[in-house]
DNA sequence: ATAGGTTTTGTCAAGCTTTTGTACAT
DNA sequence: ATGTACAAAAGCTTGACAAAACCTAT
């Protein structure tokens, strides 16, 4: 027996709402203790939980509250039919979400593409689309930065978690990072997701780190490679000298990535062929073939 | 025995609450030392930390005061089982959660209930009732495309970091597969995980795997057999094609285990003792038997 | 054989203390050396850092002083396992599997927290911890920059998809920021969590945000508060400014509420009982529930 | 949704005792 | 290092109060 409080918990709805619709609607009648107060049971609350969804639905409780429990069983099991919009529009509808702040539909929806899209589409077509048309919209003042950091953030979250759904590796990882100086990861972040993809073992350590730091990650667990993104256009002469630190101290048989803007000049400007530009996805798939190979356990 | 303080803290209550509880409600009365000072024992303490767990789902502590820790137990039961928790009515949760494209809610479910849940139970309770139930209601329409998408991708991320826990094996493997044109890897990773709770060393290839780069694995690792799944009425011939190759290149000590509808119709077209249908688990738990007997070190 | 201030560092107590404890309560008594100083052996020092845990759990140093050491080990184990004893242990476990890289079970163990524990306990005793212990550890080396930028991005993930879970919302918002230069959020998480336990409707935005684009939001969506973090002692001042260009800008009835090591000093450099320091959870959850009583709808 | 009325509940204060950590003088 | 001193902390009980959780009715 549960008194009104937790009735309310555990179906999602508040004293108010179960009191208005007992009196209104007869929808559900609770039993009452000595001192007059509501007790509901177990059925009570399942029948509530019920109406929430489908009064969430748009099903007004007026409708319900007459029907028993299969009936609205059977109007549950037909609103779920529902289909979901097209990949296409879906940048765009979440960029208008954002726009009112209706940060939980955002969320959701790229949830919804994170899980249901394979990797490389959802990069292409969700992921990059959307940071292309925050920049338009940012450059233009439709957006706040206030916004953009939502939008960056809400990404990062869910593409981090699934960079870190990794079982337990004793594979060679490939760390990614950016240097001091380079605040932007989300070029990075895509990358990662396409290592991760390809069943690459990705131990993903986020923007700003600095050299030093890197290498002592490398010493402490094996290394397959180092990729590293820089867009910046001001911060390529210090990520340079950044970049020579890493290459005297990381051992030579580790290769460094380089992705993002400033990747030609830098590999240029480094002249090894261990440091190597990776200017689109394709490139990127290809060295880790090889790697993989090389040092991997067959997939 | 632990003071009132001590008693405050692990209860997650204060020391005046505890107090008030007792003269007001006589909820639980502590022993005494010889200063007057009150002593509480672990019963007590287990007793507190369930009041307020009660408490703070919304029962009033006047009511739960009188009963005793069976019944408190009870009470926390129903109250998992109606809103929250309880492994039985897990699945049918998680299912309704993505019919509402509830990724989250799903993901959190799954991710509790793979870290608290022994595996035997997990796969038995919960991810075989998740399959059952995904399959009948994709076949009566009554889930989306897009939700039967979401369902396999949240599940096959995280059950195979689960199967991905045996890391340095010895023993010869058992290869998990589908060939070409089947798509549906569920039930393939349902057996997967079947198989790794029996101890066997599974190595899960995933779906639409070639037979020839099966072969290549196959002479690359020891592999103690092949267990492919097909599903897909109209991927029958196809199939059944790739699937002679296989037999054709696979060393003869190596059987190949097949599931799903088309496993029956398949063996037979074979007609090798070589190549089985495995109509349910119980047969697979024999074959496994058998295998990790004759070729197998127990752990 | 240690002298007293060795003995006290290693037990995390004080000289005075030690000798205290000897004379009220012949607790631990130390050889002597030649010239009457205090000598500890290593059991000594053992026992002195089991009364120190003890002592800090509630338990008052003259009901332990009798107890020998196996009794002293019993009632350790018995505080572990009774209510939310067990959580104790969890940060360092976590953080120790951090110091090896191993992410997942990070992950694991924090999922599990957030899935069972009540939100004000997991705030307490997981994630607070959590966050000084990285400081400790950080501070005296145990932890590199890569480290701590994992543990922060985890704890990221985990805690901003529980904040995001909240439904449309029609109730004036609280938001959380920090202004530019503060990087460190965790802090400020904590804070949104508490907030969003007591049913608040929390907008996060995350760090660095200037002080006009924080109006230009609130202008855009009806705001119930701004509540902001400042660790930096470095970024008093500029903080401060920023925080007078918040302060004019908005409206008069929408409080500000400040968290974090500066809180005191900002609050009063500013000198309007509309700006106030939250030094603690306890006055987050008196200020909210003024707030949400005055101006907010129920549910 | 709000208003008005009742009961329950967590917290705080006052007044008192005991314990404890630290400070000071020897 | 020892012994004394003292203020803060923690314990107890009783009493009181404001917030919360209920209810009904408008």
């Amino acid at each position: 027996m549960f008194p009104v409080k937790a009735a309310a918990e555990l179906s999602g709805l508040t004293p108010e709402t179960l009191r208005a619709w007992e009196r209104r609607h007869v929808a559900v009648v609770p039993h009452r203790d000595d001192k007059g107060r509501r007790l509901y049971d177990s059925a009570m609350i399942e029948r509530l939980a019920r109406l929430h969804r489908l009064t969430g639905r748009g099903h007004p409780i007026r409708d319900l509250a007459g029907l028993d429990d299969a009936a609205l069983d059977r109007l549950l099991d037909e609103s779920r039919q529902a289909g979901y919009g097209a990949v296409e529009t879906l940048p765009g509808r979440m960029l208008d979400a954002v726009a009112d702040y209706r940060v939980d539909e955002f969320d959701r929806d790229l949830s919804v593409a994170i899980a249901t899209l394979p990797v490389p589409i959802l990069v292409a077509r969700v992921v990059m689309p959307l940071l292309r048309e925050v920049g338009a919209r940012w450059a233009d003042g439709r957006l706040a930065i206030a916004q953009e950091r939502l939008v960056s953030s809400l990404l990062r979250t869910r593409l981090l978690s699934i960079l870190n759904q990794h079982p337990r590796e004793r594979r060679p990882r490939l760390l990614f990072a950016t240097l001091p100086g380079e605040p932007h990861e989300l070029g990075l972040l895509g990358a990662a997701l396409l290592a991760h993809e390809a069943d690459a073992p990705v131990l993903y350590l986020g923007p700003e780190l600095p050299a030093d730091e890197l290498l002592r990650v490398a010493a402490r667990i094996e290394t397959g490679a180092v990729a590293l993104s820089s867009i910046d256009p001001g911060q390529a002469r210090p990520t340079l000298d950044q970049l020579r630190v890493l290459h005297r101290g990381l051992s030579p048989d580790i290769p460094i990535w380089l992705g993002g803007a400033n990747a030609r000049y830098l590999a240029e400007a480094m002249g090894d062929a261990r440091v190597q530009a990776l200017t689109d996805g394709a490139t990127l798939a290809r060295l880790m073939r090889v790697r993989l190979r090389r040092r991997g356990v067959p997939r």
